[in-house]
RNA sequence: AGGCGCGUAGCUCAGCUGGUUAGAGCGCUACCUUGACACGGUAGAGGUCUGGGGUUCGAGUCCCCACGUGCCUACCA
């Protein structure tokens, strides 16, 4: 099998292939290690996107990070279990069914909840899989065959086992009272789900009639029309002006109401008028104040956020017009005092906008500070650790800050509440439908209509993923996961919320199979995951953020169309620098695709190579004991370039080891790309040609077996970032019979210090400096490129002298220069000539120099490094320095001034040749 | 209101616990169709690190102030 390949990269011809291919072959399927085997694991849950959802760029980021440290530490030998699936994202995919429903000019209460439902499982099995089809062109190497739905069965029972328990620990609990609520989507929602939004606004003063007395107490209030549910008015105790008020009454204007005038911390003195009106049915603050004072509460908003019969005349309008209606009709009535300029912060539904109505309602809640307790404690004991670490003290303080949560919702689609409500009004929790009340023994039951956040199951996948309540070898093996990679908009959403239930039911009493008290060691066994890597936002070219209202969303998909899921993937690696929201530049993923296409011209060369010497038997070069992780085995360093190559190699497998260790994606990136472009092909592959050519049999051997071992490794260091092209160019390397299926099975590349040489690195330094020193200079005489040029070359030492003798073919060839004349003393007055510390070069060349360009090009470099040279003698002399300084920074200065001071009177002496 | 972050080459960003020559990619300029690659090669121009003060032998890096900018949290009617 012995197939050329194309003359030019082109992804669309690879990718498709292999990510079939790694799914067909069952690449990523991770087996439940047998219990008491001590293998190395690493698991990792997905962020379950919603089956609703289409692959975006913040999610090809996501993935593409996780996708490189699941598919790094598989080839470091871990059992790395990626574990994918898909969330059911309640409002989200039943906004979308009824928006399919209203095409067809139906509603979803026409139709009923068990149709709607089967409805949605409908829409789910035609368009649910869209996500993961996308996932698998990314290259994702996850276990597909633990995929999960969070709708699914075993998940759902879990999720009823969790509210059964919290309720009769007597951590969930059902009451009336204040929840954000959405009109539109007429269900409860969490604090987190209502996003605040400043808006210019008025401040309405209104004048109430205090009874008996020829007096006005003016209120003040920014939603004029829920005075129609005032049940009071406040003041506060130490508010002098309204003493002579208290205990006396104000009546209501419009409604005639009788409202007491109450004293209480509610109203603050310095705020508006210092009198509040108190509407405990729709507003939380206001609420709390009708519990202190037992005061009624009047409703007279709907769920449908319009006015109902307690608010009298304004029954039925809408929330807004019964405003304008209100207020119209107090200014007529003249109990309108005034309107200030105010900035309000409106609350809205996250989901579709509409603004938020406080409303009195009976909801379920999570009691949370028991659970938050245990996440603050974890945190603080770095029992989970935040990347970047600044999130430590988010998370802290928000979890310092908690309220309880509201966990129903008034959806038909999510996992309904198992609690069951009888006729004679108990209420039932249960894991399955009870036969008969265990109060009144009736049989008339009926299950609670509401759903759970969907939150509320997210946050037990780290367990219920892998199987809890039951004890499983999954749970065992893989619980607590090793990382979690996310974005900051869900650190409290969901991480948090992981971290509180993990540690609740991870912990005695509910671990599978445990026993005893929550010590520190089981509490720290019960956190989800031991890490917590945060990445940042992708943000379009121009930095702003990507929505669709703006129609700035760029689709992964076409951009990997255009550069090749490789190219895409690397561009988001590299700019992945920690706390820096992402600006996708297209440019940016193009020099990247041109980068892939570099690796794919360096590989043909290889092969070109390798054919030339050995035809159809490419296989046999790269044959080898072992391929092992260490180093690059079987590479003979037999050249100063060998020496040189197998040394960085070893350097940047450490580096990119290191890099990767601290979620340092662009470092990684970064440290790859300028190894395989800037040393590997141009410096290696350009100095090894001499050596492949047909006449050095024994040479080329050698040298194109290196080519190929260094290549090899070069792949599996770069397969984590670029996991399509380095496969293909592996296999193609193997000739169909290679070692593993993958290159993502073989080893990654570790350090082998026996291979480091740092003599070579320093040997080679001073070459590529000849070298590039020598192009300077034709370049500037503008030397024809095609004429080789006599070289007189002066070597400060002798050993200098004897590695430029040694690596004569390197410099003839590289800078295209004849074989050098060495001189016995400084070229210090000859023109054409640079200088450095270690050695003087001159072409031997005939052309007209521009004198005063060049005097002018000395003068400026002397001018900056005499001034270098000022400041390191000024620093040597100076006693403190000397005194608290390392000394190998003094040491390094030292060689410095050194260097600087042979340079400078080179150039010195060489600008009186001009003047 | 409270908290967090950012401001480095034309653009997008690196620069770790302060160490003296501030880097990269893209873009730009000149030259080169050299048998792996024009998605290429060679060479080059370009920065008083937002401003001001301070600590230090030494500051892009630490502290304070100002300006600009982004985000998160909060029940002030």
């Amino acid at each position: 099998m012995h197939q050329e390949i194309p003359k030019s990269y082109q992804p669309d011809a690879i990718e498709a292939r292999w990510a079939e291919y790694w799914v067909k072959e069952k690449l990523f399927f991770v087996p439940t290690p047998p219990p008491g085997e001590a293998e190395r694991i690493f698991s990792m849950l997905l962020p379950p996107p919603n089956v609703t959802g289409r692959l975006h760029m913040g999610h090809m980021l996501n993935q593409t990070q996780m996708d490189i440290i699941t598919r790094w530490h598989r080839m470091r030998g871990f059992v790395a279990l990626w574990l994918p699936g898909t969330d059911h994202a309640g409002i989200a995919t039943q906004m979308m069914v009824e928006r399919q429903l209203e095409q067809e000019g139906k509603k979803r209460r026409e139709l009923g909840r068990d149709k709607f439902v089967e409805r949605v499982w409908e829409w789910k099995r035609h368009f649910g899989g869209a996500i993961q089809e996308q996932m698998r062109r990314l290259g994702a190497s996850v276990d597909w065959s633990r995929e999960y739905f969070t709708m699914d069965e075993n998940l759902s029972r879990a999720v009823r086992e969790a509210f059964v328990r919290l309720y009769g620990e007597g951590l969930i609990y059902r009451g009336e009272y204040i929840v954000n609520w959405c009109p539109r989507c007429e269900t409860a929602i969490s604090d987190l789900e209502v996003k605040r939004e400043e808006l210019a606004g008025k401040l309405w003063e209104i004048r109430y009639p205090v009874i008996g007395m020829d007096e006005f107490i003016t209120v003040a209030t920014t939603r004029p029309e829920t005075m129609l549910g005032d049940v009071a008015v406040a003041v506060n105790e130490r508010d002098e002006r309204y003493r002579h008020l208290r205990g006396r009454k104000a009546l209501l204007p419009l409604l005639n109401r009788e409202l007491p005038i109450i004293t209480d911390e509610l109203a603050q003195p310095e705020f508006g008028t210092g009198a509040v009106k108190v509407t405990p049915a729709h507003d939380a603050n206001d609420f709390e104040a009708g519990l202190r004072h037992n005061l009624p509460r009047i409703e007279v908003i709907d769920q449908h956020a319009s006015m109902n019969q307690n608010a009298g005349p304004y029954a039925g309008l809408d929330r807004y017009a019964a405003r304008k209606r209100v207020l119209e009709d107090l200014q007529r009535q003249g109990f309108l005092a005034g309107a200030k300029d105010y900035v309000l912060a409106l609350g809205r539904c996250q989901r579709c906008g509409t603004v938020v109505e406080p409303r009195l309602s009976t909801q379920w809640f999570v009691k949370i500070q028991p659970l938050a307790n245990r996440a603050i404690e974890v945190v603080e004991r770095d029992y989970v650790r935040f990347t970047p670490p600044n999130y430590r003290l988010i998370y802290l303080n928000w979890m310092r800050d908690i309220h309880d949560w509201c966990i129903s919702r008034q959806l038909w689609w999510g996992h309904r509440i198992p609690a069951w409500h009888c006729e004679c009004g108990e209420i039932t929790v249960a894991r399955e439908a009870p036969k008969e009340c265990p109060k009144c023994g009736g049989s008339k039951l009926e299950q609670d209509p509401d759903v759970l956040d969907t939150w509320f199951s997210s946050g037990l996948l780290p367990f219920t993923s892998l199987g809890w309540p039951d004890a499983t070898c999954d749970l065992r093996a893989f619980y607590p996961g090793s990382l979690l990679i996310t974005g900051f908009d869900i650190l409290f959403f969901w991480v948090a919320r992981m971290i509180m239930l993990g540690c609740w039911f991870m912990a005695p009493p509910h671990r599978p199979g445990s026993t005893g008290s929550v010590d520190g060691k089981a509490l720290e066994d019960s956190i989800p995951f031991r890490e917590v890597y945060i990445h940042a936002l992708v943000r379009d070219a121009e930095r702003q953020k990507m929505s669709k209202t703006k129609g700035n969303v760029l689709d992964p998909i076409a951009v990997i169309r255009k550069y090749g899921t490789d190219a895409t993937r690397f561009t988001l690696a590299a700019m992945s620098s920690p706390g820096t929201d992402i600006a996708f530049s297209e440019k940016r993923t193009d020099g990247y695709r041109a980068f892939a296409n570099k690796i794919w011209n360096a590989a043909r060369f290889m092969f070109l190579n390798i054919d030339r010497l050995e035809p159809d038997s490419r296989a046999t070069l790269l044959e080898q004991p072992s391929r092992g992780a260490a180093g690059i085995p079987g590479f003979r360093a037999a050249t100063l370039e060998d020496r040189w190559i197998l040394s960085r190699f070893n350097g940047i497998a450490r580096q990119v080891n290191q890099s990767l260790a601290a979620y340092r994606f662009d470092e990684a990136a970064n440290f790859i790309y300028d190894f395989f472009w800037g040393e590997l092909c141009d410096w290696y592959i350009e100095l090894i040609k001499p050596r492949l050519a047909p006449d050095s049999k024994d040479d080329a051997r050698t040298a194109c077996g290196n080519l190929a071992a260094l290549f090899e490794a070069s792949l599996r260091l770069l397969h984590p970032l670029m996991p399509f092209i380095t496969d293909e160019l592996w296999h193609a390397m193997h000739a169909g019979s290679p070692p593993q299926k993958s290159v993502g099975l073989a080893a990654y590349p570790q350090m082998d210090e026996h291979q480091i040489d740092t003599a070579a690195e320093t040997q080679m330094a001073i070459l590529q400096d000849l070298i590039v020193t020598v192009r300077n200079l034709r370049a500037e005489l503008k030397v024809d490129p095609k004429r080789r040029v006599p070289i007189e070359i002066f070597a400060h030492m002798p050993e200098t002298r004897t590695l430029i003798e040694a690596n004569c073919v390197a410099l003839t060839l590289l800078g295209n220069v004849e074989e050098p004349r060495f001189a016995n003393a400084s070229l210090g007055k000859v023109s054409a000539t640079r200088h450095t510390a270690r050695f003087d070069v001159r072409l031997i060349y005939e052309s007209q120099i521009d004198r005063s360009a060049e005097r002018q090009k000395l003068h400026k470099e002397l001018e900056k490094l005499s001034s270098e040279l000022a400041n390191g003698e000024r620093q040597l002399g100076n006693e403190q320095f000397i005194e608290k300084a390392p000394a190998d920074v003094i040491a390094k200065l030292r060689s410095r001034v050194e260097e600087l001071k042979v340079v400078t009177g080179k150039i010195r002496s060489k600008l009186e040749e001009f003047t």
